[in-house]
DNA sequence: CATGAATGAGCTTTCATTCAT
DNA sequence: AATGAATGAAAGCTCATTCAT
């Protein structure tokens, strides 16, 4: 059932989150969604296959709230917010620090590899198309390489999150929220 | 001897960034370096002291190349070249995915955590004693958060190895350099 | 309904001819009938059930077509042939080696040796009543073991199948029929 | 070390010929020769590789002593006489048993055929030099096809070890010994 | 210092079997 | 009658680690 299929998946963000990729054993994950280690192998063909879907299951999931959440902003300072509520979510729920496991892992397994590539391309469209919209018509327009800032911004995201689990003391994404709410509405300010 | 304890390490290293954490057991770093496994238990208590050691030994290698490389260096241009042809090295030799996959492997071991964070933190502290140069007399000087920048810095620079692994075609560091050298020229020219 | 039953029976003997004993499992007999692996566990208590019951299933059925196609038989030259095409069917179905491999697993299996050796006493039986119609009349017919030459007959038949399985380049039952006829031939000529 | 590979050798034979080889597990084997199942690992590839050499182990060590035991015979009751004690050690020390296991289980690895193909095929060589050596000078020597009696042997020695273990009660090779006996002495008997 | 053998725990995976439907 | 989901035991194999040499 998909019911069941899903219950795994959920069991392998947070184990992966929790434990590591080297710990996310099938036992592990098993115990952490309380159920028989067989379960993942007649849902998954293989931990890889599991992994691979995991990746795809956090990033639609979170793609979905990102998009529904930042739909209709046009303000920088509004972005911000979102981005700043959309990652609290992401934190408690452990999906960027399983997603960077599994970006981790890809060296390990090249299907692993594909997928993460693949997921990660995703979010870099959106990071960048997002980035055009706050540009947009402001005097700096040109001077702005989309592309690469939005794998920058990408890049960044992922790192703050090895950052701020490694030490709560000193990487604080919440004055990095503040800081760019300061930037922002100096952008918000500019109009051509 | 010190020797054989380094042949350790950099077999540890090169696995480290060739197969990856999970798949670095003690065979396959001795079989990377060409000795028996046995070596690693003569040098170090067991294998999450040799990744302890691992970190701290990339760390300070590296340090001390970024510190004589950008030791005199006040232009941003010239700040941004060198930490071009510094990143080129890291890649070649695979210290910036070792490190992240420690990083990613921190959150298993307590000890690996602790040895991670601090040597982040000093990587942190560099980029901030950096930043505060390069900005240092400029009119916008107070505006920047220091702190906050470096974090985000280096969260950057390793969350830009992670994307630039996984697909060497779309996320180019080449091209955020030299978007970085454009950023830069601007700043230097603007003086007190 | 027996139809069903058969089906399983007749999806064991195929799997066990050619997968063998170790690699019959529910699932891949399932697999080979088509069906799932529960059905197995509605007909029979348990694949050891499912063994024993293949071994009579194999066992009857054979018995049938070699009786009937024995039965007013009395020159050997004619027994030969006949022999010869069952030899024929039987290593196209699958038949020798399915018991072959039964008769393996009987070590593994008390219920199943019982099974095994009920059947072969019959198959001895049989081999002793051909026999025995065979040298009826003939000048050694009192030289003739009937009972230890029927065991030895069997004997070969399992055995012989098991060497031109394994290899069908020098092992060639083929021509051990043709030598087979040549010795009938003399046989037949010879009379009280 | 070249002698533990030798109990593992041992245990695997003594375990093929009591549990069969469905049951012949890695943990099953360590048992039965009293070591750590990782031995096993440690001297062979896997189980298959260790399979491969029992039965090259097996055949080898028997051919010794065959052909010592055999060597200066010519006599035809001698050389039942010597083949009835050697059996009995085969039987004694379970060597045919596991054979036959493994001749079954041939059909499950490809490279176990492959083993099994040519120690046989040695084995048919041998019985087929004797078989001629036998009926040198006999008048019947130009009736005999040596290579396809050879291979019936060499079959019936398979096929009989199978059915006495079966059913202990009704096939003796002991009364078939005693057959064979009585017809090598008029054998023996007869000169050109 | 270094090695190779050995161990036992633990991992991934498969399997026989049960059960609700 | 039949199926598909689920389970827990056990299998093959790998690994970190120890130790005699």
């Amino acid at each position: 059932m998909r019911e069941t299929g899903q219950r795994v998946l959920r069991a392998a963000v947070r184990t992966l989150s929790q434990l590591g990729y080297r710990k996310s054993t099938a036992r592990a994950i098993a115990a952490t969604g309380g159920f028989a280690p067989g379960v993942i192998y007649y849902h998954f063909a293989d931990l890889d296959d599991l992994f691979v879907a995991t990746a795809r299951f956090i990033s639609e999931q979170r793609m979905a709230r990102y998009q529904a959440e930042t739909a209709g902003v046009t303000e920088a300072v509004e972005m911000i917010a979102s981005l700043r509520s959309l990652y609290v979510e992401d934190e408690a729920e452990g999906h960027i620090s399983a997603i960077q496991e599994l970006v981790a892992a890809a060296v390990t397994s090249p299907r692993l590899a594909d997928s993460v590539r693949e997921e990660t391309a995703r979010w870099v469209d959106f990071a960048e198309a997002v980035i055009r919209r706050m540009i947009a018509d402001k005097p700096f327009e040109d001077l702005i390489p989309a592309p690469e800032v939005a794998s920058a911004f990408v890049a960044t995201y992922l790192g703050l999150e090895m950052l701020s689990h490694l030490h709560a003391d000193r990487t604080r994404p919440d004055q990095m929220f503040d800081a760019a709410a300061r930037l922002a509405a100096i952008i918000d300010l500019l109009h051509t």
